[in-house]
RNA sequence: CGGGAUGUAGCUCAGCUUGGUAGAGCGCUACGUUCGGGACGUAGAGGUCGCAGGUUCAACUCCUGUCAUCCCGACCA
């Protein structure tokens, strides 16, 4: 026999009463609407915008005490629970160990990693008073400080090595604009762990094992979700996946290829299209000089001149490592900084002010072009493959038309400097590459020894020899999963929750709870579930039944038992999936076993 | 941090242009009638109109400032 807790399954039923003395038995399998808190609306709020803030609001999920704080109420929080119990078993499996570590952190060590200035605003840090001291204090973003603080005080030796440890916990981030309700705050439950190794076969080693317990995770929790590759960012590093749920309001962008699978997000992805270095046309006309006042954007010269943006080559001017650089790209496409600052093997770049384009260009900001600038080039592959460009002129109100890449401005090489678009060619395999919005709920990266060697993390080898750990880092953003599933897994009545992550797993009503014989069978079916440990809510309100399933449909609770005098004539309970249509008609006295049977089956 | 919008009852909103006793629907309380897809009737409770100044005999309404929330953008290990 096999028992339904929040995502575990048991192999003997929970006991109840004086006598159970389990301390692991958290939860509170079964309830009674009336006595809980599911404060449910029927209007939508108007301050919520995507579906999963409308819904977990008026599902009772979550209540807003700010920008970016919310609460998580009696419903919303046996998800998260069942979430943070799918990820602590796969990370289990996975062979992760939990510990908890504090929120409130020393800002030494974000000053010893360098990562008070890379975080900025956004790390929460503040002093108090500590007798006639004052401390500093940052609130945790996320823990490699604290973890390799710990691991490099506690590890000393190979021996003790490779080791992948975890936490969930709440991670503070001070949001410049916290939206989409639940989906982005200041605060928030996320699983991070982190792998310590030896060397990168033990990173490797940890790093997949990282990313198939993630798979397993996002396939427990009933999403659809896509593995993408990724840029390690600031963290440092140099492989990384993000884990992203496609979703029309998703805030980032994945580039996928259908045919082939490729799948990147948008700083990452490359495109197709190969290097082009056209032979110079000795005979070619000079470009011609043409007046363009006061239109220095790309769509104004376009309309002025009547030419489509894909003829023209913008010119952006950087500053690359203090140098300026100028950035040829065709002039329908964007730029892309990280390629930018590969390409050229800057440690930073970014965007030229005024004063730094007048100079190079002798041109206010609008006009400048490769003719004649006094500063480097790096020409994109698709910007030199435009055989007769429109080009900035670098004076004032002047572009120039007829240019030859290759004949009127010269280069030895061209890269790939821009952001993939919708029907560029797949990098792999040259088919046509789509532009998917997603959320990203979990990443993982190989940090390498960044931390380590900053925080003087090491390990000593069989010779003696002291060498830095290194490490991983995977995060899961465990509430951001959770509005995720409501997201993406809602129909125009409500929630229809996947059953593992589902707040209860089965909703019975009693359709009058003024009827005894009704309320006879919904009190034995529900105490029934109850003692098979099934979680169970039982909506006992004195409401009318229409008033009863619109609520249901609302909260979307995965399986539905309808007790009502009409159908007790015949002797029979309906027992409804919430994502179908056609309800079960079962006889009363077989209710309880064929919900518990339903459920191993959609468990199995 | 730039741009835009909104703050009036628990929720969704009207009223403001043109200053003069604070409104509706839903929700809530009581009673009655209802009872298989958000019922109906009757009687109620509930608001310093975000806050602070100013103009005025008089401000929800006009002016100034401020705070909060939402949206777009920038930012986002």
């Amino acid at each position: 026999m096999l028992w339904a807790i929040p995502g575990v399954l048991l192999k003997s039923a929970p006991k109840f009463g004086s006598g159970n003395l389990d301390p692991l038995f958290l939860f509170r399998f079964a309830m009674r609407w009336s006595q809980t808190f599911i404060p449910t609306m029927k209007e939508v709020p108007a301050d919520a915008e995507v579906p999963s803030h409308q819904l977990m609001l008026r599902s009772g999920l979550i209540r807003q005490l700010m920008a970016g704080s919310y609460t998580w109420l009696p419903l919303g929080y046996r998800s998260v629970r069942k979430v943070s119990e799918i990820v602590r078993q796969e990370m289990d499996r996975a062979g992760a160990v939990e510990l908890f570590m504090p929120a409130l952190q020393p800002i030494e060590l974000f000053e010893r990693t360098g990562r008070k200035d890379a975080f900025g605003n956004v790390l929460f840090n503040f002093e108090a008073r500590r007798g006639d001291r004052r401390q500093h204090f940052a609130l945790g973003p996320t823990h490699e400080e604290v973890i390799t603080d710990l691991i490099s005080r506690q590890i000393s030796t190979y021996r003790q090595l490779p080791i992948t440890l975890y936490q969930i916990q709440t991670k503070f981030r001070n949001e410049e604009r916290p939206r989409f309700g639940v989906l982005r705050t200041s605060e928030f439950l996320m699983k991070d762990a982190y792998s310590f190794g030896t060397s990168l076969e033990q990173l490797n080693t940890a790093y997949d094992a990282m990313y198939n317990a993630y798979c397993r995770i996002f396939e427990r929790c009933g999403l659809k979700y896509l593995p993408v590759e990724a840029e390690s960012g600031p963290i440092g590093g140099d492989a990384s996946h993000e884990f992203m749920v496609p979703a029309g309001n998703g805030e980032d962008f994945v580039v996928h290829c259908p045919a082939c699978s490729y799948a990147a997000n948008q700083e990452k992805a490359e495109v197709g299209t190969q290097p082009c270095l056209p032979a110079a046309q000795p005979d070619a006309p000079a470009p011609e000089t043409v007046d363009t006042p006061e239109a220095g954007s790309i769509e104004a010269v376009s309309s002025l001149l009547n030419r489509a943006p894909q003829d023209f080559i913008k010119t952006l001017i950087y500053v690359a490592d203090e140098q300026p650089l100028a950035v040829l790209l065709r002039g329908d496409h964007s730029a892309n900084e990280g390629k930018i600052r590969r390409a050229c093997g800057a440690t930073t770049v970014e965007l030229a002010d005024a004063a730094t384009i007048q100079q190079v260009t002798g041109a206010p900001v609008g006009f400048a072009g490769p003719v004649g600038i006094q500063c480097p080039i790096l020409v994109d592959h698709d910007a030199a493959a435009v055989t007769s460009a429109v080009v900035g002129a670098n004076a004032v109100d002047q572009h120039l038309i007829g240019v030859i890449p290759g004949t009127h401005f010269e280069f030895t090489e061209t890269f790939d400097l821009r952001n993939a678009e919708e029907s560029d060619p797949c990098p792999r395999c040259s088919r046509p590459l789509e532009i998917v919005h997603g959320i990203e709920v979990g990443h993982v990266f190989k940090l390498g020894t960044k931390y380590s060697v900053s925080l003087d993390a090491t390990f000593i080898d069989k010779e003696e020899k002291s060498h830095p750990i290194i490490m991983g880092c995977y995060g899961i953003g465990v509430t951001r999963v959770v509005a995720s599933i409501v997201e993406t897994c809602h129909d125009e009545n409500g929630i229809v929750w996947p059953l593992s992550a589902a707040p209860y797993s089965v909703q019975i009503i009693p359709l009058n709870v003024a009827d005894e014989e009704v309320m006879k069978v919904a009190n034995s079916v529900y105490e029934s579930l109850m003692n098979a440990g099934v979680d169970v809510l039982m909506d006992d309100r004195d409401q009318r039944p229409g008033f009863k399933f619109k609520d249901a449909d609302l909260i979307g609770i995965p399986l539905r038992v309808t007790i009502g005098g009409r159908g007790l004539k015949e002797g029979i309970t309906e027992v409804r999936w919430r994502a179908e249509a056609d309800a079960h008609r079962i006889p009363v006295a077989e209710t309880a076993d064929f919900v518990q049977q339903q459920i191993r089956d959609a468990l199995a």
